[in-house]
DNA sequence: AGCACGCCGACT
DNA sequence: GTCGGCGTGCTC
């Protein structure tokens, strides 16, 4: 089974010697040599074929066979994500694997991989909160998978580490998988998993790693002297022969959803592979998925309840502002000025939250109507003063700000909006009077895509908001991920309201999120706590979603939430799939995709009548590098009835063919429609 | 995914 | 007259 994206994805080599099912081997394909996975052992695939096979050129046999279970879950994830079983398996290993030689890797494996690494004494460990020792028993007691729901701060990270500590001590074998959603925040997990394991146990996986490193940590998972492996969605796919467990932690972030090639989700993933290899799963988050509270509501995941901070430390207050009640060109309202001001002067630290980077979203004429549109995409260049430059958010296309007004003349061009870059500026102006105690100026940081594209940035960012050298921090998104601030007592956010009626309906679900992690920030020292607040800047003060945000009630939240899924037909109460085309025009995206509807109805299958496709429409932005883009959503009340109508479906759609059509893919459990 | 084969525009 | 553009199709 080598790498190649057709339908029927096996294919027939002959070999001298019986290879057994699941062994790495290199095979001609072309007239190339490439990496293949033997599938299934000799028999069955008769070679009564017209043509003569070609032979297996010989086998990584330094490399123990992937496991059945392995070649289970890569067979699950392509059949349920419709994509190609050798592109899937070919994904799921280490890129080096493919290019080395059979010399090179002789050498690797000399190394000693083989015995499993032996646990450090665990020293002294802090007593656990009753809530966590619950968490734990039932862990133990019950066979999940397990959602635990627990607030920031209530000490997620020490229920997995013990659970891992009492499976890896009984079990000498036993290996234990954990997954977080972004590579941030693995050095800070690895951390507490090296102090607390030793360094020799622990192995870590993402995409940030070179292609050596992927290669020595897989092997090492590979052959199980790895007990922990710490990765990103990938390593949901990493070979564990005595995996026992697996941890998703905040399971809610989108992040676990790949969002190109084959789009698994590897939380749903983890789900399904927990049942295979009889491994406990725990998925983790103060505000889970809605797919997934709706699952802990039927039974389906058993929650487990961890919903005060440790050491009773108080959440934040939440302090909404009414903005209609504000100046209308204000962007601090008075009162949230002032509560920074007052932070600063006490020495304390304040985070400000704003999801859009660059100094504004639009650059346009006074005079005329010109706007800082991308010529390559249906969407406006983001003004960024720090350069002077009008970028693309999505294709990159980058030039210098005009001096005068491209479409007219006039020199009179102004941004439109803010983003962190103005923001930070107009904090800088707002705040000049402010003074420390001791006399100083006020510091203001920024932190965002942009601050920390440099290698080493992100760290010694966080390392000087730790240090306290910052009091105002500006930022997007990024600074409400898992960065464990100690010292700060206020986090705001503005521009939430766009969220709130959004044409997508995870928006809210997102929001909400979004902002919980945000107030998660403020107060994680107990002695803080108490004057911690967060704040919110909205013209909808009274929105059901921030009602359950004020009282830090998620259940609540997701109650209200699901119940208009529910009458919605949305997921979790229907299944849905997206059909994508990308083309030189957007009628030869659509054509395609419609003739492939059309064949459909035409082809009809049993199941046929409980999915609905609806016709192709335009994607949100358009056009992105000047490639247009089309979909259609494909929906039904049952799981079961989608997945066979796309098993017939897919053949249909790869003998559609269109002209002019640059590439099309289905996406499964999509998460914006 | 590669890497062929194949049919139309600017070069020695 | 060729070199090379990338559209289309195949790989046991």
């Amino acid at each position: 089974m080598p790498a190649h994206g057709s339908a029927h994805a096996l294919l027939s080599y002959r070999s001298e010697l019986p290879l057994a099912a699941g062994t790495l081997v290199r095979v001609p394909l072309g007239r190339r040599e490439v990496l293949g996975v033997v599938w299934d052992a000799p028999a069955g695939h008769a070679s009564g074929a017209d043509f003569e096979l070609k032979p297996v050129i010989g086998s990584l046999d330094g490399i123990a066979a992937l496991s059945a279970n392995w070649r289970r879950l890569v067979t699950f994830c392509a059949n349920y994500y419709q994509r190609s079983l050798g592109e899937v398996a070919l994904a799921a290993l280490p890129p080096q694997l493919r290019d080395l030689s059979a010399v090179q890797l002789a050498r690797r494996m000399k190394r000693p991989y083989a015995a499993a690494a032996q646990l450090p004494p665990i020293g002294q460990l802090r007593t656990l909160s009753e809530q966590q020792a619950q968490a734990l028993s039932d862990i133990e007691g019950q066979a999940g998978p397990f959602l635990l729901f627990g607030a920031t701060g209530s000490g997620k990270t020490e229920v997995y580490l013990r659970t891992v500590q009492t499976l890896l001590s009984e079990d000498p074998q036993a290996q234990a998988l954990i997954m977080v959603p972004e590579i941030n925040l693995t050095p800070q997990l690895e951390q507490r998993f090296v102090e607390r394991f030793g360094e020799a146990a622990v192995v870590s996986m993402h995409s940030g790693m070179t292609p050596p490193q992927r290669l020595k940590s897989w092997l090492s998972a590979h052959t199980g002297a790895a007990r922990i492996v710490l990765g990103t969605r990938m390593a949901v796919f990493a070979s564990m022969p005595n995996l026992r467990l697996i941890v998703v932690d905040e399971e809610h972030d989108p992040s676990y959803k790949q969002q190109e090639g084959a789009r698994y989700s590897a939380r749903d993933l983890a789900v399904y592979r927990g049942k295979q290899d009889r491994a406990r799963v725990i998925l983790g988050s103060a505000t889970p998925a809605l797919e997934s509270w709706q699952a802990s509501e039927k039974g389906r995941y058993l929650r487990l309840d961890m919903r005060a901070r440790i050491g009773d430390a108080a959440l934040p207050a939440v302090r909404m502002v009414d903005m209609r009640l504000q100046p209308k060109k204000a962007v601090l309202s008075p009162q949230l000025l002032d509560a920074i001001g007052q932070r600063i002067a006490r020495g304390e630290q304040s985070l400000i939250f704003l999801n859009r980077r660059g100094y504004a979203p639009v650059l346009a004429c006074t005079a005329c109507d010109w706007k800082s549109e991308c010529p390559h995409c249906s969407a406006f260049r983001v003004f960024h003063k720090i350069d002077r430059t009008l970028r693309c958010h999505h294709c990159g296309f980058t030039e210098r700000v005009p001096r005068a007004c491209p479409g007219c003349g006039n020199v009179d061009i102004a941004p439109v909006g803010r983003g962190t870059e103005r923001l930070e500026e107009h904090l800088g102006e707002l705040l000049a009077e402010v003074r420390h105690p001791d006399g100083s100026p006020v510091r203001i940081a920024r932190m965002d895509a942009d601050s920390t594209r440099l290698k080493g940035a992100l760290a010694s960012q966080l390392a000087s908001v730790h240090a306290g050298e910052v009091d105002v921090l500006v930022g997007t998104q990024m600074i409400t991920k898992g960065h464990d601030f100690r010292r700060i007592t206020l986090v705001a956010a503005l521009n939430a309201d766009t969220a709130l009626f959004s044409s997508d309906f995870r928006a809210p679900e997102r929001l909400f999120s979004l902002l919980m992690q945000a107030g998660g920030r403020a107060g994680r020292d107990a002695a803080q706590a108490q004057s911690s607040e967060m704040w919110i800047q909205t013209f909808h003060p009274d929105h059901p979603l921030f009602t359950a945000l004020r009282r830090h009630d998620y259940p609540a939240f997701a109650r209200n939430e699901l119940e208009e899924r529910k009458r919605a037909g949305l997921p979790p109460f229907a299944s849905q799939a997206l059909v994508r085309a990308d083309a030189r025009s957007q009628e030869v995206a659509q054509a395609f995709l419609n003739a492939a509807r059309e064949a459909a109805a035409a082809t009809a299958v049993d199941c046929f009548d409980r999915v609905t496709v609806y016709p192709a429409v335009p994607m949100n932005v358009q056009r992105v590098a000047d490639v247009e883009r089309a979909q259609m959503l494909v929906e039904s009340d049952s799981r079961m009835a989608l997945q066979r109508f796309l098993a017939a479906w897919r053949p249909v759609l790869m003998a559609t063919r269109e002209r002019g059509l640059i590439r099309w893919a289905i996406d499964v459990d999509p998460l914006t429609i």
